[in-house]
DNA sequence: TTGTATGCGTTATCAC
DNA sequence: GTGATAACGCATACAA
């Protein structure tokens, strides 16, 4: 039991009495072969079910293994599930496979998982950096070769290709779409940590919003919070302010998650809410969330292409490519303010 | 440029002045070594920056690669994701990789991706089957000792662990909660195709259910449909029926999903509806969603747990776990069928 | 404490 | 057309 040693190119060669090199030659068509032999070989391929192991291929001279490495944060998190896929369907053409980890936004868990891709000899890196993190320790393998993509934030210490959404742009848009219904008072619930790359981008898309309207920038109205529920207290603190804001910006899904509840048991239907990122139930609320949608898939797909065109040559120098997002209008953000009424 | 090669064993070996098997020894912990060579060999380690290469390590005599492979039909959707996390945290303390794709829910795209797993030489293979494939291939590879475990879903063809979430228990609660309520026309949303193994488990639950509270099977409030789409027409078709239901089970969350905007724009919010699996929003949804909640994240731990042990030595006969189900009241689980009135 | 011989499964090179 | 040989990087078994 549990010990049938699978066949391998000499059993199969064996049996058909040629040697290993000429199976080879058949299955990779490779060089010329008689088609007799040719014939021959792939029936017994078949009878034995066999199927070259690609660990030995692939460690041929210097070669490197068939493989491309992802490290997310979370796994369970859509967003980077979809990049995940976005890579994998980019990929799988290429006959490469997914090796993939998440980090838990830890840096030395990145780190090693890193290092066990490297170990494994992928072909190229892919990685979501944790806030954080440094990759000096990527600089060797860049040197001698690995295509290296950072994806959704840009890598520290290390001058490699990246791959982000379109941050700043989709803020100041969003942003600009609440001021454009009348707003000035407008909140900003941001990640933490504040110098997480989302968070310091979306951030400056505010703060350019705000100054392009004329509009002075109130450190009260920007607030931090990691998960949905710090979100929440959050914003009920900003509501019960002397001059509250009348409409929020949430910068990421997480405070959306937050905000919206918040708002709803507070009974202020009124509040103006654009959130970053889009949710799966967020044109069944009411209103329906108004959002400036990522586009995680395509996300990945680039991320992938900037590895293949890497594997397949490349050479030039690095570069950030920036993935569109889109204002989805859905009602949340289209909440005119409050008509001016008597101060109290 | 891009061609600096790998420092290998033999090149510390030669810097060291040793043989390759002794600094093979020092890095395995393996043989005894004197404290000298042993720090020699360590700093020269470092310098050169050199890591051991799996894939040639991998390739001893019999051994499999120290990865496991996971299908699924997708990678965005949370469920798959959070079962994913859950197979790489109980696996990668044993030093074990994951090797992750997509099926898209598509027989032929999962079979090419187990086939490639297959000729990497993974130690286990973890599968969400596609709808209706059939895994009598793997037989030879089972035989042969490959740990297989199926997951959220049974596999065809193959004596194989599996685990499942409690499905049929799961709904029979979900419903059993409704007739708690006072309903007794309660309709029930599934997947497509019917033939599904969760589609078929939960509407068995929903069955037993009735039919222990003795209320009778009308087919008619029975509906298939494969997407929120879909589910949201047939939920309007249901309400339109001449005795409608006063209650609904979604029996996914893409039913769910359907389902909810479709009883919000009819303004319906008298019908009462329990959902199958949570939904990041379902909370903050008026009236919150009640559902039985699933743990993919245990799903995925269970699933690679059974996989250690099998690798372990375990040939005990194949087993299927069922992982434990949630119901979570929010609200619209709760809401009361109107009161009997007089029919038109 | 360290070294030698040998093998894993495949492909490259060069010969016949 | 086909074969012999070496090599990839590491580990196991046995010697010294």
């Amino acid at each position: 039991m549990g010990s049938t040693r699978r066949p391998t190119l000499a059993d199969v060669a064996a049996r058909v009495g040629v040697t290993p090199k000429t199976v080879s030659r058949v299955l990779n068509e490779d060089g010329p072969v008689s088609e007799a032999t040719r014939a021959k070989v792939l029936a017994v391929v078949e009878e034995l079910g066999f199927r070259p192991n690609l660990m030995a291929r692939n460690m041929r001279v210097g070669a490197r293994d068939s493989t491309v490495g992802l490290v997310v944060p979370d796994m369970g998190n859509p967003f980077f599930g979809t990049v995940a896929g976005g890579v994998e369907d980019a990929v799988r053409d290429r006959g490469l496979t997914l090796l993939m980890g998440s980090s838990g936004e830890r840096e030395p868990l990145e780190h090693a998982l890193i290092t066990t891709f490297l170990a494994r000899r992928i072909s190229g890196l892919l990685v979501v950096p944790a806030a954080g993190s440094d990759h000096r320790f990527l600089r060797r393998e860049r040197e001698s070769g690995l295509p290296v993509v950072f994806v959704d934030r840009p890598g520290a210490g290390l001058a490699a290709d990246a791959v982000v959404s379109a941050n700043e742009e989709g803020a100041r848009v969003g942003v600009a779409h609440l001021i454009a219904h009348g707003h000035r008072r407008i909140a900003f619930v941001g990640d933490r940590p504040a110098t997480l790359y989302t968070r310091k981008t979306r951030q400056r898309g505010y703060r350019s919003a705000l100054e392009a309207a004329g509009i002075g920038h109130d450190p009260a109205l920007v607030v931090t919070a990691h998960d949905p529920y710090a979100a929440g207290v959050a914003v009920r603190r900003l509501l019960a302010l002397a001059d509250p804001p009348t409409a929020v910006f949430a910068a990421n899904n997480f405070a959306s998650l937050g905000v919206v509840p918040a708002l709803a048991e507070a009974g202020r239907r009124d509040v103006a809410l654009v959130g970053f990122d889009d949710l799966p139930l967020a044109a069944v609320l009411e209103p329906g969330l108004t959002v400036v949608a990522q586009d995680p898939a395509a996300i990945g797909r680039a991320a992938a292409e900037l590895v293949l065109a890497r594997l397949g040559g490349d050479r030039s120098r690095a570069v950030t490519r920036t993935v569109p997002v889109t204002l989805v209008r859905r009602g949340s953000g289209e909440l005119p303010p409050p008509p001016p009424s008597a101060s109290c």
